[in-house]
DNA sequence: GCCGTTTTCGGCCCGACTGTTTTCAGTCG
């Protein structure tokens, strides 16, 4: 099994727990988390770059030390140093740091004094009632430990964006109804347009004598008050998301936004331009000595830092500050780009709603074009078409088209990548449409040289137009095949094939960081929704999210163009 | 362990809340 960036960052992850549990030198641990963020978050696989002789020292945070680590680790899959620590740290208490409430100090003494190893023992200790006797601990604490097991029982890690937009949007209309607020922002990974999110942060200001803290904590979705004080208070909604409230002053509420949105990666980047210029920053303001110099806006905090508004998307310290230093900002792609969607399903196969629906909803959403992209008879579960019924289809499409004015009808198809490569329909059908998307839906767990060659072979066929969710990953279900992703981006460059970003928030397929090398490979991407209803087509939003994670600009996205000019990014010579 | 317009040593982001103890350490974000 190939060591994947993750492993790296799993191995630096724990080396830091057992470390912290040691007590060992805080800014050596941090420097191994520091790691650990900047390997797991690279776009680029960490063993080709070793393979390619290039020198990671050059990444962020990674010094001669770590370099040398890493390589260890890809080789070996784990790090002597790792080893060395279990010897005198059971592992599995790196484990326990994950239950919230314990860090290194009390997973340290519940293991010195209880021999307390895993989250059973724990479990054991606290209904014996042993906990609440060491130093430190006490009845309450006790109880925690055995509500967050409990928790952590669910399995509720992180949320699908849209999971997440609908638990906090009644929350949100819910706690507007107070009328000393004057304003209620979300902020966190959740206005990043993370395709999944951890928690919620909600920031408020009020005028005086404002009850937000209690309205919020009274709401009746919540399960358990985890903290409540004047100016931030947690909960837990029943459905095991946690949510944030911050208070802040009006003068501060640009710098909160700031803080709050993150990512960590950035604040801590933006902070360091404020300590070069003897300011400091913090979720208050910018200040010069005890004086606020900003604070009010976001657009204020970034001023005093010599640097353009930088939109929340791009806030993952992967490259937007010296971009904003240089002026090179992305002028990122918005909704309103969006010309029409080049992914839709009818009822001729698995879709809910008949062409004619689907062409009027998409109408309706002001579009100039919507293509109608069924399944191909290889996907015979979704009673995918066949040359004669598509046929039947196209002979629809044409009739339908003379009733609708405002919008042009695509004929297309999503045909199926068989697993030697081929398109699962005759050519001789497929060059009647207007392009098509091609797309894997079987066979998901071929070897990466096997996957990586049968889609490079599809692209030799000139009539493929667009690799529909490249990936194939399902959020939380189903992991994405294994693909050589910049072998496929490179050839898609040449033969001009786009790359599919599915707005399907179950799919989020190219994440971001694949958008990001897309772009810089040059390639030219499509925002499609999938949708398989009309409700479905309001899911370009999250497209359009994941595509500004990806820096990506309407000129970097086809469907922002009239059909005039996008005819002629499907034509192959 | 990393890093450098303070460059090979000596720094390294910062504040709120909780629980336990009584002035603060630990944890979190």
């Amino acid at each position: 099994m190939p060591v994947h960036n993750n492993d790296v960052a799993e191995v630096f992850n724990k080396i830091a727990d057992l470390l912290e549990i040691k007590e060992e030198n805080q800014f050596r641990i941090r420097a191994y988390r520091d790691a650990a963020r900047t390997i797991g978050g690279l776009s680029k696989n960490v063993s080709d770059l070793i393979d390619q002789g290039r020198d990671l020292s050059e990444l962020p945070g990674i010094g001669k030390d770590l370099a040398g680590k890493i390589e260890t680790i890809v080789k070996t899959g784990t790090h002597p140093l790792l080893e060395d620590l279990k010897e005198e740290i059971p592992e599995e208490l790196s484990g326990l740091m994950k239950l919230q409430g314990m860090g290194p100090k009390k997973v340290a003494a519940i293991y010195n004094e209880l021999g307390v190893k895993t989250d059973k023992d724990l479990r054991k200790a606290a209904e014996e009632h042993k906990i609440r006797d060491l130093e430190g601990f006490g009845e309450t604490t006790e109880k925690n430990i055995l509500e967050e097991l409990e928790r952590r029982q669910g399995d509720h890690k992180r949320y699908k964006l849209s999971t997440a937009e609908q638990m906090v949007n009644p929350y949100i209309d819910y706690l507007k109804n107070e009328k000393k607020l004057k304003s209620l922002e979300i902020a966190g990974s959740f206005r990043r347009r993370k395709e999944t999110v951890g928690d919620i942060d909600i920031l408020a200001t009020c005028k005086r004598g404002c009850e937000i803290m209690d309205q919020f904590t009274e709401y009746e979705d919540v399960e358990k008050v985890i903290s409540k004080g004047e100016t931030r208070s947690s909960v837990v909604l029943k459905s095991g998301l946690q949510v944030d409230l911050r208070l802040v002053p009006q003068v501060a509420f640009g710098a909160a936004m700031h803080y709050f949105t993150g990512s960590k990666e950035h604040n801590i980047a933006v902070r360091k331009i404020a300590v070069k210029k003897k300011y400091k920053l913090n979720e208050y303001g910018v200040f010069k000595g005890d004086d606020r110099i900003a604070g009010k806006t976001e657009k204020e905090v970034y001023d005093k830092m010599n640097l353009p508004f930088i939109q929340p998307e791009l806030r993952e310290n992967r490259g937007e500050i010296e971009a904003a230093k240089k002026g090179s900002l992305p002028d990122l792609i918005t909704l309103e780009d969006i010309c029409g969607d080049l992914h839709v399903h009818s009822k001729y196969t698995d879709g809910r709603y008949t062409i004619k629906e689907m062409v009027k909803a998409a109408e309706e959403k002001g579009y100039e074009y919507v293509a109608i992209t069924d399944h191909s008879q290889k996907v015979t579960v979704a009673n995918g078409l066949n040359p004669k019924r598509l046929r039947k289809q196209i002979e629809e499409i044409d009739k339908l088209q003379e009733k609708f004015k405002n919008i042009r009808i695509l004929k297309s198809i999503e045909v199926d990548i068989l697993e030697n490569g081929s398109l699962d329909l005759p050519d001789e059908v497929l060059k009647e449409l207007d392009f098509t998307v091609c797309s894997v839906h079987y066979k998901l767990n071929l070897s990466q040289k096997k996957q990586t060659e049968r889609v490079l072979k599809a692209m030799d066929n000139p009539h493929m137009n667009i690799l529909g969710h490249p990936s194939g990953r399902l959020i939380h279900e189903r992991k994405p095949l294994d693909l050589d992703m910049e072998k496929i981006m490179k050839k898609a460059a040449k033969e001009n094939v786009h790359l599919e970003i599915n707005s399907h928030p179950d799919r989020l397929d190219l994440n971001d960081t694949h958008c990001k090398s897309g772009k810089e490979i040059g390639i030219k991407m499509v925002i499609s929704t999938d949708a398989h209803t009309i409700d479905d087509l309001n899911l370009m939003r999250f497209g359009v999210g994941q595509a500004r994670r990806g820096w990506l600009e309407p000129k970097d996205v086809i469907n922002t163009l009239p059909w005039k000019k996008l005819k002629k990014h499907f034509k192959r010579e």
